[in-house]
RNA sequence: GGGCGGGUAGCUCAGCGGUAGAGCGCUGGCCUUACAAGCCGGAUGUCGCAGGUUCAAACCCUGUCCCGCCCACCA
């Protein structure tokens, strides 16, 4: 422990008992979150007279029904290694919390709850089905919150917002109410995207087109009336031929000229199709060049309807069964409707055959229910000048998306931008504030307008989800209110999400934010990928293959992993799937091991080394297993430091690098330097991979492998100068290197360096910081390179030493030769150094050579000062050879099996072929073995005794 | 049909104009008083394929084949 402060003791007691042998992430990450929020470490101050930069992150709000997943993991982490950066260089950081209300997937789930109570909402009525949902929500609604805490993340949770809380719900109808005020919302009838299991209208992007379902194009005939002539034509939808008010011909196709003009008998309703010619709807070249025309139920033909003045005749009711319209198929299900078209259609003879056909069905992303276009009465949102000012303000830099190749996504789906659906058929929501007249007078206000009042109801839909969406970089800032949050917080900093939402959520922002802000609302987009199976697919449930990042976390049995990957199905079923979307941890589910309890740090520090570029970020197990290790790499580095300085002053820190003298010291705070500078870069790039790859290593790899193993022989004197300057350069570098990884590892960083010697200016937790700047190194490349010189000397005399199978134990000879004088300054200077690291006795330096001798063994390393040949004396040394250990463990082998074998003879029961042969076959083959050893051995005691 | 991204060591991925890298796995040696979740060695790749530019290409260009994703109203 240290020697002096009170609150660093008081602190270091608060960091429980003595540290172990091994890193317990558990028992550590327990104890610091309530430290942090205790300590007020997460909260932003909008107090105007605080001076601080600001840095904003809004945390994308998860659904209020969802648990945490892998992509929430991901999201999490990646903003909080933002944020803590951010708080560490001394901005006044907010990071906003909140929760989506996720008006469908909710609707469903409470629905699904009455249903087992034998309930429908219907019955409920809408007001106690919304105090239902309400109830629900504050029972089970937002459970991610309490799993973010797990994964360590900062947000300022007593700013935490719902969306649809009462201010949420002022911003959303004041939206609203300017938006139709100045004309950009209408209300309209059109041909929309309806989901009859969802029973509500559909936004464009909320369908999901799935490509690639074979279906078949079904071809069938409408006679000429009053004639026998006839014009076939094909459809993947039989069905919807009960709406046909026309079918289409190219103008110039010769084959439909004699049938311009005429008009068609529908078999089944009592109408009269004409026949008409349309050059943009109909391809000469598809099907049979003549097409069926649905106004009602086809886009393409719902504008072919336009031009031809053609009547819409709407076939379904509401939860896709065939209306009245349907004459004879009145009441059937899309399904079921298609049979019976296609069946009446071949009684009549009109069938003309059947084509396998490519087609690409539309379906809801929330229920999967197959999408029908209909004609319906709702609220559209005007977009196409928002969406030009919105794809400028990337164009001209206002706001910057990263990484950069997602601009053209984003400029191609505002370029194309159609009006937004957003009135929603369902009752949890934002009810749209419109009040419809006896007469058909609608009236849009802020509130109930005082002379709407008998005969006049608020319009009962509700507005799409991602309406209060995108308001949420300002509406959870306390717009339309002038706050002071939102006068400190607007815009954002950082937006950053998984690159899925950039139309849901990020574009319908900028949009927003510019035109009721009229500034963007964030400088940066920073989009990151999906996380996926170890195989590249999609995790789902349906694939079994999702993994709960909490068992990551805490560990799991297969049991437990196999009920989270695919619930409620059986276990081995369950874990067969599993283990094919995961083939690296296979053997280990067989095991009955699953997961070990990797810790929040090292889960986090896995996700934070993908790059961002990564559109599918395939999620390998044993990759954080490595980082698990590097957890426990860092607990035991920082151990043996704090042994060293148990007695070492803190004052002694000044908060800026040291000025040392000595070479390895030197060394160690320059490399700490670059990799310091390194950090820096990537973090602010949103290259946080490039930031967790280089302070791995520097801790790793230089830090540990070189300078701790270097410095040990010195620090056994602990009373020499030189072991002073060590003490003072460790305790810089420790500190400095826990700083570094803060924000990455959060937990094993804050405990240990309450632990650690600091220097007196810092405060009571690292999350306050500061990061690592150019003060914490220094600048001396020298030394840099100086040191890859020794390195490679080292490598070289142990290459040869393990190559020769040297005993392990024995003082080798070594030598250098070099013509370079810097060589011979270079190596003079480190021969202890380079001896403990070698093992290497009676070192020399030597300009002729001749120092060689039988049994030398030479390697040569290549240097700035040119090559430096290391010579390492083998004489005598040489216990073991290569060959000969060889021979000797195939002997080894040989008599382990003809233990066995001879073992299996002795019980009974042992059938297999003729044993007596193949154990003669194996003694044999080790008599020729032993024989050879002999000889081998002799011949080289010969060779290194010369 | 358009757009984007990917194909590098057995696996998951870095590198994107100058002698092929990491983690895990494999392999030889070591229980060296921080760490065996470790240490020191080692092996491993016609960098999807074919052309081209260049003194030099995994990296740039062209074509091509696979694999993902997104957008789009072709019956």
């Amino acid at each position: 422990m240290t020697k002096s402060g009170t609150a660093q003791e008081a602190a270091a007691s608060d960091a429980g008992p003595d540290l172990g042998k091994a890193y317990e992430p558990r028992e550590v990450e327990e104890r610091w979150y309530s430290f942090w929020e205790k300590e007020g470490v997460f909260d932003a101050t909008d107090d105007p007279s605080d001076t601080r930069p600001c840095y904003v992150i809004p945390l994308p709000p998860p659904n209020v029904t969802g648990s945490l997943h892998m992509g929430h993991a991901m999201m999490a982490t990646l903003e909080d290694v933002l944020i803590r950066f951010e708080r560490m260089r001394g901005k006044n950081t907010l990071w906003q919390p909140g929760i989506d209300h996720a008006g469908i997937a909710t609707q469903t789930v409470v629905e699904r709850q009455l249903a087992r109570e034998g309930i429908t909402r219907h019955e409920l009525g809408r007001e106690a089905f919304s105090a239902r949902v309400w109830k629900w929500k504050a029972e089970s609604g937002g459970q991610i919150m309490r799993q973010m805490r797990v994964l360590g993340a900062s947000p300022d949770w007593p700013r935490t917002k719902f969306t649809m809380d009462p201010d949420m719900s002022v911003a959303v109808t004041e939206a609203f109410v300017r938006l139709y005020e100045e004309g950009l919302i209408y209300r309209a009838s059109r041909l929309i995207n309806w989901c009859p299991e969802c029973r509500t209208a559909l936004s464009d992007l909320e369908v999901e087109n799935e490509e690639g379902q074979s279906g078949e194009l079904f071809q069938f005939a409408y006679k000429v009336d009053g004639s026998d002539e006839e014009i076939v034509v094909a459809t993947t939808r039989p069905e919807t031929m009960l709406g046909d008010t026309a079918v289409a011909v190219h103008p110039e196709d010769a084959r439909y000229t004699h049938l311009h003009g005429k008009v068609l008998v529908h078999p089944f309703v009592d109408r009269k199709v004409p026949v008409i010619t349309d050059a943009i709807l109909v391809d000469p070249k598809f099907g049979t060049g003549a097409v069926k025309v649905t106004p009602a139920h086809d886009f393409n033909d719902f504008a072919t309807g336009k031009r031809h003045q053609l009547a819409k005749i709407n076939i379904f009711n509401l939860d896709g069964t065939l209306n009245a319209e349907a004459g004879p198929f009145a009441g059937l299900d899309r399904a079921r409707a298609r049979a019976a078209v296609k069946k009446a259609l071949g009684e009549k003879e009109l069938a003309r055959g059947v084509k396998p056909h490519m087609l690409t069905l539309p379906r809801c992303q929330r229920s999967g229910g197959v999408v029908e276009p209909m004609i319906s009465t709702q609220w559209f949102c005007r977009m196409k000048d928002m969406a030009e000012v919105a794809s400028s303000a990337v164009k001209n830099g206002r706001t910057k998306i990263i990484p950069e190749e997602w601009e053209k996504t984003y400029d191609h789906f505002l370029d194309n931008i159609q009006d937004w659906c957003i009135s929603r058929q369902l009752w949890w929501g934002h009810q749209i504030p419109a009040w419809h007249g006896p007469n058909g007078e609608i009236r849009v206000a802020r509130t109930r307008p005082a002379d709407c009042g008998d005969g006049w109801a608020q319009d009962p839909d509700v507005l799409d989800t991602w309406f209060s969406s995108a308001l949420w970089p300002f509406s959870t800032l306390g717009w339309p209110r002038e706050t002071s949050a939102l006068a400190k917080f607007y815009p954002a900093s950082d937006l950053e999400t998984g690159y899925d939402i950039l139309f849901f959520w990020v574009a319908r922002m900028m949009m927003f934010g510019i035109h009721f802000m009229k500034d963007v609302p964030f400088r940066r987009v920073l989009l990151h990928g999906m996380v996926v199976d170890e195989t590249g697919d999609k995790m789902s449930k349906v694939k079994g293959n999702v993994i709960d990042p909490l068992d990551l976390v805490y560990g799991a049995k297969p049991d437990a992993i196999a009920e989270h990957a695919s619930p409620g199905m059986d276990v081995r079923q369950a874990l067969t799937k599993f283990k094919k979307s995961y083939p690296s941890i296979a053997a280990d589910i067989e095991k009955g091991v699953g997961f070990p309890a990797y810790g929040t740090d090292a889960v986090r520090f896995t996700l934070a080394t993908y790059p961002p570029s990564n559109k599918r970020i395939a999620l390998a197990p044993k990759r954080i297993e490595g980082y698990r290790h590097f957890a426990n790499k860092i607990w035991n580095a920082s151990r043996l430091c704090l042994s060293h300085l148990e007695s070492f002053d803190r004052t002694e820190l000044t908060g800026r690098a040291p000025a040392v003298k000595g070479f390895f010291n030197r060394w160690i705070v320059a490399q700490l330097g670059k990799s310091i500078a390194i950090a820096n870069a990537g973090l602010l790039a949103f290259r946080i991979d490039e930031a967790a790859n280089e302070a791995y290593r520097f801790f790793w790899n230089e830090w540990c492998d070189w300078y701790l193993e270097i410095t040990k022989p010195i620090l056994r004197t602990p009373a020499t100068p030189e072991a002073a300057e060590t003490r003072l350069t460790m305790a810089h570098v420790l500190e400095t290197s826990l700083r570094l990884l803060h924000p990455l590892m959060p937990f094993i960083t804050e405990e240990l360096w309450q632990r650690a010697p600091r220097p007196s200016s810092r405060k009571s937790s690292i999350a306050f910081g500061p990061f690592p700047s150019a003060m914490d190194g220094i600048d001396d490349d020298d030394a840099i390179r100086e040191m890859d010189v020794f390195k490679a000397v080292v490598g070289a005399a142990r290459s040869i030493r393990s190559e020769h199978e040297v005993d392990p134990k024995a003082d080798v000879p070594l030598s250098f030769r070099s013509d370079s004088d810097a060589a011979h300054a270079l190596l003079a200077a480190h021969l202890p150094a380079i001896a403990s690291l070698t093992r290497g006795k009676g070192l020399t330096i030597d300009k002729t050579g001749s120092m060689r001798e039988p049994g030398t063994m030479v390697n040569v390393v290549p240097t700035p000062h040119g090559p430096i040949e290391i010579l390492v004396g083998l004489k005598g040394l040489v216990t073991k050879d290569k060959e000969l250990l060889r021979i000797d463990r195939e002997i080894k082998r040989i008599d382990k099996d003809l233990g066995a074998l001879e073992k299996k003879m002795a019980s009974k029961g042992f059938l297999e072929r003729a044993p007596k042969e193949v154990i003669d076959e194996s003694r044999a083959l080790r008599e020729q073995l032993t024989s050879a050893r002999a000889r081998l051995e002799e011949s080289k005691k010969l060779a290194y005794e010369l």
